[in-house]
DNA sequence: AAACATAGTTTCGACTCGATACATTATTTA
DNA sequence: TAAATAATGTATCGAGTCGAAACTATGTTT
């Protein structure tokens, strides 16, 4: 069970690589590259750093340094000094990024893919894909990506909400956003 | 929705990727020729050839060409020309190869992530999985890799199977494994 | 103030990948 | 039957990915 279940995740995951790889051509993006965009265009101000993409893609920091890059190189992103703490570099994703990452993800195939199974199976289908992913993210003593509105460290105020990690009052942007800190 | 399953499922392909990379370092195996040689430990004796392997990955022949010689190379596969077509050869996975996929797929810290989800949930998402999977080689007009029970060109007669596209009969085992041809 | 930790970049060598050209062997067509 | 075409597989090239290591700059601890 465990073995098809691996099987067949691993297919998809090599189906939408394809994609990505003959979408970004014309644009000249690598597979990786969409990856780390695509990251960015769902995280919050608290993720959008060159490290918590290193993180969420498990790489080295090195290599994700040169994809970075590529994709500023492109107009897809800027760098942004951190005003505070001068060693930190926000990638802000320009309106040329965003509109890429609304053309190409998810892929137009696997997009169609799922919208043709019935709403009913999607929605359980997200619920165990979420369930084994929170699994597998403690087993590898990772942690984990989430949003804000889970966090530990996210305690609302009234009908504001801050954040009890850094004590910073969050947008309701934010706190829907996929952020670093999640725990 | 279809953002979410996405989501979720290149997290979980981003950390198997990650776990395959720490796991092949040893023996000096890519992660992808570790999908390769996962491929020929599953698939039979129809598609037990380079060819089968790109389609499988979805990468181009070259490329595939150069992995399955680092693999021969170490030992884990062996390149037996077929008899009758003189163009194909077969890749068999050697006692040392079949022992290394036996050890790292699924990796580790997968397995332990599945198992400890009810029983019935695994089903179900199995299920669910190989649903998508199949619409979306269909949306991708890609010919499907599946096992040969179900494929239209297993014909069975009396206990024995027969391929109804070669005639050649099958034995219970390649009825069971993975299959290039299936439709 | 010194030691250490964190964020990020650069450089290097090993490897992946697609594109192209090529060799062999089958199959189709004329 | 001969020629054209198709299919399987290999070799080579350049662009790109990747981890490791060395490095700079800035914060935090001691």
């Amino acid at each position: 069970m465990k073995e098809n279940i691996f099987n067949v995740i691993e297919r998809l995951a090599n189906l939408t690589r394809q994609e990505a790889r003959v979408a970004g051509s014309a644009e000249g993006l690598q597979p990786v590259q969409q990856e780390a965009l695509h990251f960015l265009s769902i995280c919050n101000k608290y993720s959008d750093t060159p490290i918590a993409v290193t993180e969420y893609l498990g790489l080295t920091k090195g290599t994700v340094s040169q994809s970075l890059k590529v994709l500023e190189s492109k107009g897809l992103i800027e760098k942004v000094k951190d005003e505070v703490d001068k060693r930190i570099t926000h990638l802000k994703v320009t309106s040329t990024g965003l509109a890429f990452i609304a053309s190409t993800s998810p892929p137009e195939k696997f997009t169609q893919a799922i919208s043709e199974m019935p709403e009913q199976d999607q929605q359980t289908m997200l619920t165990l894909l979420k369930s084994t992913l929170r699994h597998y993210q403690l087993a590898s003593g990772r942690k984990g990506f989430g949003v804000c509105k889970q966090c530990k460290f996210n305690q609302s105020v009234k009908d504001n909400f801050v954040c009890g990690l850094t004590e910073e009052p969050l947008s309701i942007k934010d706190v829907e956003l996929i952020c670093r800190e999640y725990a």
